[in-house]
DNA sequence: GTAAAGAATATGAATTCGCATATTTCCGCC
DNA sequence: GGCGGAAATATGCGAATTCATATTCTTTAC
C-alpha cells in the first residue's frame, strides 16, 4: 500500500490525516487558541489578565451591566467574574454600584481609567484582527463569522431565555 | 433619531451592535465554548475530565506520541500534561516508555482499556459533530473547517518549526 | 572524551478556576 | 403584610492550571 506517512513535522495538526486534526471542536478550539494567544500577549504586556480584558471589552461596549449577564458575556463562571470584580475595583478599572430597581443585582460601571484603557485594548484588537482578516482569502473571514455565530445561535438558543433586561438607559 | 435600542434578551452576543459580537477572537472562543459544553458534559459523564479525552482521542489518532508533542496537539500545557498522564496511568488509560534512541523523551502508549474508551469517546465525538453539522447549510461546516485550519496554519506555521520525529514506526 | 549548550520531562509553589452553598433581596400568593 | 420560593451575588475550599526551575540526557565543539 500506498499510504506511507510522510515523517510528522510540526504541529500541522490540520493537515492531519486522523479523527481530531478533521473533527470540528477541534479545530474551533484549537483556531481560537493560537490565534488569541497573539493577542493575549500583548493584553498580558499592558499589565492585564485576560478575563480582564474581557470584562473590559464587554463593558465598553455596554457599560453598567450585571454581573450575570457579564458573566454570559464574558465566558467567565459567575463567582470566578465576582473575583476579577474584585481585582479589577482595586486597580481602578471599574466599580460597582448595586441596581436602584432590584438591589440584588450589581452593576459593573467602568472608571474613567477603565474606559481609557478599554478603549485602547478595543483598538489594538481591532487592529489585531485586521491583521488576520487581511490574510485570509476576500470574504472568507465574513463567511466565517457568519458560520461561528450560526453556531453559536444553535446552542445560544438556550441561554437566550434568560430574564430580560428592563432598564430604559442606565442612565 | 431611531436608533433606539431593543432591550437586551438572552445572550444574543452574536446580534450584537457592540465590538464584541463581530469580533473575531471572540467568535471563535464563544462558539468553541458552546459547542464543547455539550460534548465535555458526555465527557464527564464517563468519568473523564476533558484534557483526559483530548489526550485519549490524540493517542487514538497516533499512539505513543512524546509528551512535548502530544501537548501540542491536546492544547495542553507541557507540565499540566504530565501531571495528566500521571492520573490516566494510575486508572490505566495510559503507560509511559521512554523512547530508547533519546531516553529524555517520554512517549505515551494506550493501554488496552483506554485504547477502547478512546474509540468509544471518537464515536460519540462522531456522532455529536454529525449533529452539529446537520444543523447547518450544505457545505457551510466545510468551509467553516476549512478557514479554522487556515487560521490555524496562519500561526500554526511558527510553531512548526519543530524538531521532527526522527522514528520509522513506534512499532 | 569532555565541557557547554540545548532538549525533554518532572516537580513545587503560587494562582486561577469552578462547584456548592450562604446571603440578601425580590415576587407571587394566601 | 407575611411566607415560600426563586433570583443575583458573594464566599469558602478543593481541584485545576501555570510558571519557574531542577533533573536527566543528548549533541556539538573543542
Amino acid at each position: 500500500m500506498n499510504t506511507i506517512v510522510k515523517k510528522e513535522h510540526g504541529i500541522d495538526v490540520a493537515g492531519n490525516s486522523g479523527f481530531v486534526g478533521e473533527y470540528l471542536l477541534y479545530l474551533l478550539a484549537a483556531a481560537s487558541d493560537v490565534a488569541s494567544a497573539d493577542f493575549h500577549a500583548q493584553v498580558r504586556e499592558r499589565g492585564l489578565k485576560v478575563p480582564e480584558w474581557r470584562i473590559l471589552a464587554c463593558l465598553s461596549d455596554t457599560d453598567g451591566q450585571m454581573v450575570t449577564r457579564l458573566s454570559q458575556l464574558s465566558l467567565i463562571e459567575q463567582s470566578h467574574l465576582t473575583k476579577i470584580v474584585d481585582q479589577m475595583a482595586v486597580k481602578g478599572l471599574v466599580k460597582r454600584r448595586s441596581d436602584d430597581r432590584d438591589r440584588r443585582r450589581v452593576r459593573v460601571y467602568l472608571t474613567e481609567s477603565g474606559r481609557v484603557l478599554g478603549l485602547e485594548l478595543v483598538e489594538a484588537a481591532r487592529a489585531h484582527e485586521h491583521a488576520i482578516v487581511k490574510q485570509m482569502r476576500p470574504g472568507e473571514a465574513a463567511l466565517l463569522k457568519q458560520a461561528l455565530k450560526h453556531i453559536h445561535a444553535l446552542y445560544g438558543a438556550g441561554l437566550s431565555a434568560l430574564p430580560e433586561e428592563t432598564e430604559t438607559t442606565s442612565r
